[in-house]
This record gives C-alpha cells, sequence and structure tokens, in this order.
RNA sequence: GCCGAGGUGGUGAAACGGUAUACACGCAGCCCUCAGAAGGCUGUGAGCGCAAGCUCGUGGAGGUUCAAAUCCUCUCCUCGGCACCA
C-alpha cells in the first residue's frame, strides 16, 4: 500500500495544465455555450474557506459541463476599490493600490493551489482604468438619459471623519471607523434614479428566470410598491393607501424634518416644537429605530377634515418619516395600530369609520425603494467623471477624454474632506466647454457600480472601444448559473438587475435578466459553530489544511458536507475521512488489470447506475449525493479481487470534477505514458480534463429482480423478490404475496378488502 | 410585528406520497502489530427479547390516504431578512 501525498501531485499538475492552456475558452464558438460565474472575491489579501467552498463549485460544475461537451466560460476577477483597501493601507502604510494588486496576485495563486479551471484570460479588476472607464461611461448614459442627479439625500453621517457612512458601515448605530455616533444628515451627492426601474424590478410570478424565491420575495418586499391617493388637508399633502378611512382621521401627523413644519407651528407651541425636533434630531440612527414608543408635539394648528367637516388638529411627531409618501399622513386611531397607540399616549379622539369615504385626490404609486446613493467621499474608488466650471456649472467629462484617471499621489488619510480634493493638480483641470479653469469632482463611485455589471465584461475584457461587443453578449448571455450569497439580495443582486435592465434601454443587450439561474450557496463556520473570525480564534486557514490533506480532500469534503446551501461548522474528523477515502481511490491501482475485460452483470449495472446518478446530480447542483454514488461503487470495487479498465477510467472520470488532481494523475498511470513528449503533452486531450463523460446505457439500469413490500393495513410485513419478466403481472405478484408466510400471519382469518399494487414497489393489502 | 427558509440517529445528512435513516463521521468489538499509527472486518434509531420477531419512531396535536418526513389545518422552536412604509 502505497500513501497519498498530495503534495508531490498537486502542484506538479497546477503546472502542467496552466502551460498547456488548459482551460482558454474560445467565445467564438458558441453552439453550446456554458457560462458558469460566482461572486467575485473582494481583494482582502488570503482566500477563506468561504472562497474555496463557492469556487469549488463553479469549478465542478465548469469541469463537468466541458466533459459534456459544452464550450465552457468560467472566469474570475476582483472587487478590487474599497473602503477596506483604504483602511488597511492607512493602518500599515501602504499605498491602497500597492496593497491591492498585491493581494491579488497572492490571491490568484491560491486559486492554482485550489486546482479551479479558471480562465484568467477573462477577468477584470475593478481599480483598472481599463476596467473603470466603462464604470465612468455608464455614468455618463445615466446622466444623458436623467438617470444620474445631484440630489439631497438623509444619509449616515460620520460628523467626527466628516463623510458619508453606507449602510454597512454603521455599526451599532457608530462609525466603523471611529467610533463616534452616526447621525442622519441631508447631504448633497450623486445618485442613480432606480426608482425609475422599480416596476421593471418586480419579479412576476412565474419568474422571468430561476432565483431563489427568497430574494426574489426580498427584493419585492425592498422595492416595497404601494398605490393609494394623495389627499389634500387645507395644503398638506398626505398619501393613504387606505382612503374609504378618511372619515376617521381625527389628527394629522407631520414628520420632524417636514418642511411646513415651521409654517403651521403657533407662537404658544414654538417652544415646545423646536425642543422637540431638536431632541429627535441628537438621537441616533439606532436610537431612533430601536425606540417605538411613540413621542410627538401639537403644533397648534388644525385643519378640515374634507369628509368629516371636522377641525382635525396637527401634531409633528418622529414615528412619520420624511423619506416615505409626502412625509405626512392622516391619523386614523380606529384602523391602524401605530395611529391608535398615539392617539392613546396624547388623548386624541378615536371615531369609527365606515370604511366607505371616496375623497377627492390623486392616484400616486409609492415605493420604499430609495434611489441609489453612489458618492463616496473616499479615494480608493472609480472618480465621477465630473468637472464644475464656475462659468458653465456642472460639466459632464466628454466620453473621448474617459477615463479620468484616479491619481496615485493623495493624501488619503481622513481629514475631514475627500481625499482626492488634496491632489490639486489633479483638481484643478480646464473646462472642456469654456476651457476656463474648472475643478474636477472629488467624490469616487460606490464600488456596488463596480460589480454591478463585472460579468458582461469577462466577454470582452479588452475592448477600448466600447463596453463589450454586443455580438459576444449576445451569444454568451444570459448566463447559465451564477452562484452567490444570500446577503447580497438587497444589494448587487439588485443594483445588476437594474443595470441590465438599463442596458436593454440603451440598446445593449436584448433580454432582461442576466442569470438565467442564481443559487444561494451556505456557510462554513469555524469547528465550534461560530462564524469563524480572527477575534473568535476560530478560522481554519485553507492553507494549512491544504499542506495536511491537499486540495482534492477540501474541494471533495466541502462539496460532500451537503446541499450547497448548507450553514455548517468545519469539522477536522470530516476531512479526515475523505482523506482516507482519497487514500483508497490512490491504490486502486493494485487492482488493475488491463487485458481482461470481463464484467458481470452486476459490475455492468453498478456503473452504469452510477454514472446516471453521478451525472443526474451534478445537473440538479446535488454535489453531495453524486459524491455518496462514488463511494458506494468504490465500496463495491473494493470487495472485488481484480477490477478492469473500463471500470478503472469511468470511476476516475466520474471524480475527476471534484477531485481534479489525483485523477489526472492516476488517469495519466494507463492513458499518459506514451501520450507525453518531452515532459509536455502532444495533445492536450489527453489530459483527463480533456476527455468526454461517460454515457451510461440504459439497457444496463434494468434490474433483473427487484424487492417489493409487501404491506398490510399500511405496515410492511415481508419483502418479495420478484423476476422482471412477471412485475408487471399484478395477478401473479398477489398470488406470491398471499403465499408468504409472515403476510398469512397478518391475514389469517380476516378478508382482503381491497389491494393497491404499485408496480415494481409495493403491493398493499387492506383486511 | 411582518416575510422567507428550516426542525429526521450521538454528529453532517439521504429519501418521485410507496420498505425512514443511503453515504460519511463518531463510537464499540474483533483481526493485523512487540506496541502504537495506518489498514481490514463486523455492529450501531429507541424499547422488549437468547433468538425469530414484536412495538414505537422524522419538533408537537389533529386531518386526508390502502400508504405521510413528504399533502392540508393548528401549534411550538431555530435560523435569515425587513422593520413605525401610512
Amino acid at each position: 500500500m502505497k500513501k497519498y501525498i498530495p503534495s508531490q501531485i498537486e502542484s506538479k499538475w497546477q503546472k502542467e495544465w496552466r502551460e498547456n492552456q488548459l482551460y482558454l475558452s474560445d467565445l467564438s464558438d458558441d453552439k453550446l455555450k456554458y457560462y458558469v460565474l460566482v461572486e467575485l472575491p473582494y481583494t482582502s489579501g488570503d482566500l477563506h474557506m468561504g472562497h474555496w467552498f463557492t469556487f469549488t463549485m463553479g469549478d465542478v460544475l465548469a469541469r463537468f459541463k466541458r466533459g459534456q461537451g459544452f464550450n465552457v466560460l468560467f472566469p474570475n476577477g476582483f472587487d478590487a476599490f474599497g473602503l477596506p483597501a483604504e483602511n488597511a493601507a492607512i493602518k500599515r502604510g501602504i499605498h491602497p493600490r500597492d496593497w491591492t494588486y498585491k493581494n491579488m496576485e497572492r490571491m490568484k495563486d491560491q486559486f492554482d493551489t485550489m486546482g479551479t479551471a479558471i480562465d484568467w484570460t477573462k477577468t477584470m479588476m475593478a481599480c483598472d482604468p481599463k476596467y473603470y472607464k466603462w464604470n465612468q461611461w455608464i455614468f455618463l448614459k445615466m446622466l444623458e438619459k436623467g438617470l444620474a442627479y445631484r440630489g439631497k439625500l438623509l444619509s449616515n453621517w460620520c460628523p467626527k471623519d466628516q463623510t458619508v457612512l453606507a449602510n454597512e458601515n454603521v455599526e451599532d448605530g457608530k462609525c466603523w471607523r471611529c467610533g463616534a455616533k452616526v447621525v442622519q444628515k441631508e447631504i448633497d451627492q450623486w445618485l442613480f434614479k432606480i426608482i425609475d426601474y422599480a416596476d421593471q424590478l418586480i419579479w412576476q410570478e412565474p419568474p422571468q428566470a430561476a432565483w431563489p424565491k427568497p430574494l426574489r420575495v426580498g427584493q419585492n418586499d425592498w422595492i416595497g410598491r404601494s398605490e393609494g391617493l394623495i389627499l389634500d388637508f387645507d395644503g398638506i399633502k398626505v398619501f393613504t393607501t387606505k382612503p374609504e378611512t378618511t372619515d376617521g382621521a381625527t389628527f394629522l401627523v407631520l414628520a420632524p424634518e417636514h418642511p411646513l413644519v415651521g409654517k403651521l407651528t403657533a407662537n404658544k407651541q414654538k417652544d415646545d416644537v423646536e425642543s422637540y425636533i431638536s431632541r429627535i434630531k441628537s438621537k441616533s440612527e439606532l436610537e431612533r429605530k430601536e425606540n417605538k414608543e411613540k413621542t410627538g408635539v401639537f403644533t397648534g394648528s388644525n385643519v378640515l377634515n374634507p369628509v368629516s367637516g371636522k377641525k382635525i388638529p396637527v401634531w409633528v411627531a418622529d414615528y412619520v418619516l420624511m423619506g416615505y409618501g409626502t412625509g405626512a399622513i392622516m391619523a386614523v386611531p380606529y384602523a391602524d395600530e401605530r395611529d391608535r397607540q398615539f392617539a392613546k399616549e396624547f388623548k386624541l379622539p378615536i371615531i369609527k369609520t365606515s370604511f366607505k369615504a371616496r375623497p377627492a385626490g390623486q392616484k400616486q404609486t409609492q415605493y420604499h425603494l430609495h434611489d441609489w446613493s453612489i458618492s463616496r467621499q473616499r479615494y480608493w474608488g472609480t472618480p465621477i467623471p465630473i468637472i464644475y466650471c464656475d462659468n458653465c456649472g456642472t460639466v459632464p467629462v466628454p466620453e473621448e477624454d474617459l477615463p479620468v484617471e484616479l491619481p496615485y499621489k493623495v493624501d488619503y488619510a481622513p481629514q475631514g474632506k475627500a481625499p482626492l480634493a488634496t491632489a490639486e493638480d489633479w483638481v484643478n483641470t480646464q473646462c472642456p466647454k469654456c476651457k476656463g479653469k474648472a475643478k474636477r469632482e472629488v467624490e469616487t463611485m460606490d464600488t456596488f457600480v463596480d460589480s454591478a455589471w463585472y460579468f458582461f465584461r469577462y466577454l470582452d475584457p479588452e475592448n477600448d472601444k466600447e463596453i463589450f461587443d454586443k455580438k459576444v453578449v449576445d451569444a454568451w448571455m444570459p448566463l447559465e448559473i451564477y452562484i452567490g450569497g444570500p446577503e447580497h439580495t438587497l444589494g448587487h443582486a439588485l443594483y445588476s438587475r437594474f443595470f441590465t435592465k438599463f442596458f436593454k434601454q440603451l440598446g445593449l443587450i436584448d433580454f432582461d435578466e442576466y442569470a438565467q439561474k442564481r443559487i444561494h450557496h451556505g456557510t462554513i463556520l469555524g469547528p465550534d459553530g461560530a462564524r469563524m473570525s480572527k477575534s473568535r480564534g476560530n478560522v481554519v486557514n485553507p492553507d494549512d489544511q491544504v499542506k495536511k490533506y491537499g486540495a482534492d480532500s477540501i474541494r471533495l469534503y466541502l462539496m460532500f458536507l451537503g446541499p450547497f446551501d448548507i450553514v455548517t461548522p468545519w469539522s477536522p474528523e470530516g476531512i479526515n475521512g475523505i482523506y482516507r477515502f482519497l487514500q483508497r481511490i490512490w491504490n486502486l491501482p493494485e487492482k488493475l488489470t488491463i487485458n481482461d475485460e470481463r464484467l458481470t452483470m452486476n459490475d455492468l449495472q453498478i456503473m452504469h447506475k452510477t454514472i446516471k446518478k453521478v451525472t443526474e446530480d451534478l445537473d440538479s447542483v446535488k454535489f453531495n449525493t453524486a459524491i455518496a454514488g462514488l463511494m458506494e461503487w468504490l465500496n463495491y470495487l473494493s470487495k472485488k479481487e481484480k477490477i478492469s479498465e473500463e471500470e478503472y477510467k469511468t470511476f476516475l472520470l466520474l471524480l475527476s470534477p471534484f477531485a481534479p488532481h489525483i485523477t489526472e494523475e492516476l488517469w495519466q498511470l494507463i492513458n499518459g505514458k506514451w501520450k507525453m513528449e518531452n515532459g509536455k503533452w502532444k495533445d492536450k486531450k489527453f489530459s483527463i480534463h480533456k476527455h468526454s463523460w461517460p454515457q451510461f446505457d440504459n439497457k444496463f439500469l434494468e434490474e433483473e429482480e427487484v424487492f417489493i413490500a409487501v404491506q398490510v393495513n399500511g405496515k410492511v410485513r415481508d419483502s418479495l423478490l420478484i423476476q422482471k419478466d412477471i412485475v408487471s403481472n399484478k395477478e401473479t405478484v398477489e398470488k406470491i404475496a398471499l403465499e408468504s408466510p409472515k403476510v398469512q400471519k397478518f391475514i389469517e382469518g380476516k378478508s382482503v378488502k381491497k389491494t393497491v399494487y404499485v408496480q415494481g414497489r409495493i403491493i398493499s393489502f387492506v383486511i
């Protein structure tokens, strides 16, 4: 018995595959295309177990489909812009660009150690001007179509760092960097008008593409379309979805930020209202969200309820949000729980509504979704291609001047203004219109812009004339399967759909959804069952595991753990078990006989059954049961004295997507020796990964005899071995079943009222 | 509170309405060994029994069906998302 030592074979084959360019895809051939995509990694520095999990899935599918004769594209790139790079760079005193490029190199090497069949000639890096030029181009197109605009938006604001923070950079209501309490502030910023696409982004039933239901429901809820009326109460406009309850409206409530608050406040209420508003404004976002108790103050003004004809008071309260509807509501405490709480708290009247009111109003559709703020007062991102001129105002950078390159020499440490403002040579420029002195926009784009369309660019990454070649994209999109995380449901997965619909409007593409299928992968937790994190010290480092067990063991272990969406701990014993499985395969050649091809019916049946199982399971993305099928077959083969070349090769082929290195090594034992010249393959097709996928033959799948369970009153009492040729004959099967002594025992002395026979499965007697 | 996904052995998990627990981990016994490691064989849902076998069993309670982990109703729990959206 030889010991299986993965380090002796894995890097050897990785080098061989790379040098022979085994995984290049020819995009000009699109007859049988298969485009598999995994969400691109962030350039954090090291691949973690999550990357291994998701990229192994993509890799298994890519290899399987390639074997089936598909022209497969399995690309990858890097999400290389963003705050963590800046932060790490500030901490370590390295320039964000140098830090990022170093990480990308390292991560590419780590992808190699995983043995992925990634075609690295179809790639992108968000921080490469070749790529972000087209972010800028998209921005200009948005501007042209009226979909990009400068607007004021209530945002998370860190008063210490003087910057807007994305929601995900607010931790427990505090700035993730300095810990200062985040406040809500109106900030002037660039926005994309995603609201214009809200209706198109709503998922219909049945869905236009096979995306996960939680994503479809989540996105629809997030878009939050509701239809109602705008009603006018003496000049105060309110939005309601239940105009029929207007007769029960006993007061009005304005959001604290509502522009009419000042005008409506009576002199004697002025102090009360002002102190209430300043109290609310001083609260952090978190405090406002957490506190569900109703607070508010009377303005001193009254308005007329047009339906009841009564004067009703106008209040200010923070349970009404400025960001939704008109920022003012009519309160119907009889019909609405929140209004009722407020009415009780402040002793306001609650009167019954008839639900038959028909007030005059204007039809209005409201959305929970807000326009997408893309401005970041940060350095490490795509510069927004805008120039401010004293004479001409806001001037877009002309297309032919793109890309606006991010300057290298910048003081990117936070100092209360956008870092780009410190690059004075860069900021001061010429107005494209009047040629006079002008200044560049110093904000950069949200990195979610980068990832909203990268999968288009993989198809034509070097194109500097246009964003992509329409012909190639027409042929290769929509992609077949997109593997990603459920945490992107409301961010990336929505933005990328928005861009797709925008591209269609521009005439760049002809389809509505960019992925035919999306699946949400699970999470590998630490051995202690908690999310892996450095601070917990429960991180399982893939590099260490590679040294110990090899890449094939990790890949196989991750795929065998459970379904692709499993959330489960890493098990040190589990991976050891998989290593033992590979060790047994490593010794298969000991049983191999080349010139003895006699296979029994049993041998053939289990072989073809396994081919069928692995093939069908992979087609339905059930990696774990496919591997279980291979284990069963190996258990069978292990009991045999000798195994034939056909069995050996078929087994290796079926295993090869999961464990590409060991299968290549063992394959070469019988195939490779005389196909190599000077240490190079004469022809790449002699790699196991260029061999075609095994086919199963139905004639070996029909069992000679089958077990049929016999039930009496719903309980299994016996199991009969029935010959194939009498399985379809109900009377005969029934007769045999009734003769069984075990069955007799339960039927004796009683009469059979009913018999149900499911062919080849079960026969059921009711007595 | 609302929405979504789930609850099956000691553990990760299998199972077109048709013999629940495949496959693997762990554990136990035996073989091999000076010994250990590695490997091999056997057993492993619970209860009763020497055994054949019987009874119970997929969070809980009902229901539909010859037959339910699977379908229906109610309920409890876990995880994820959203959350004063008028």
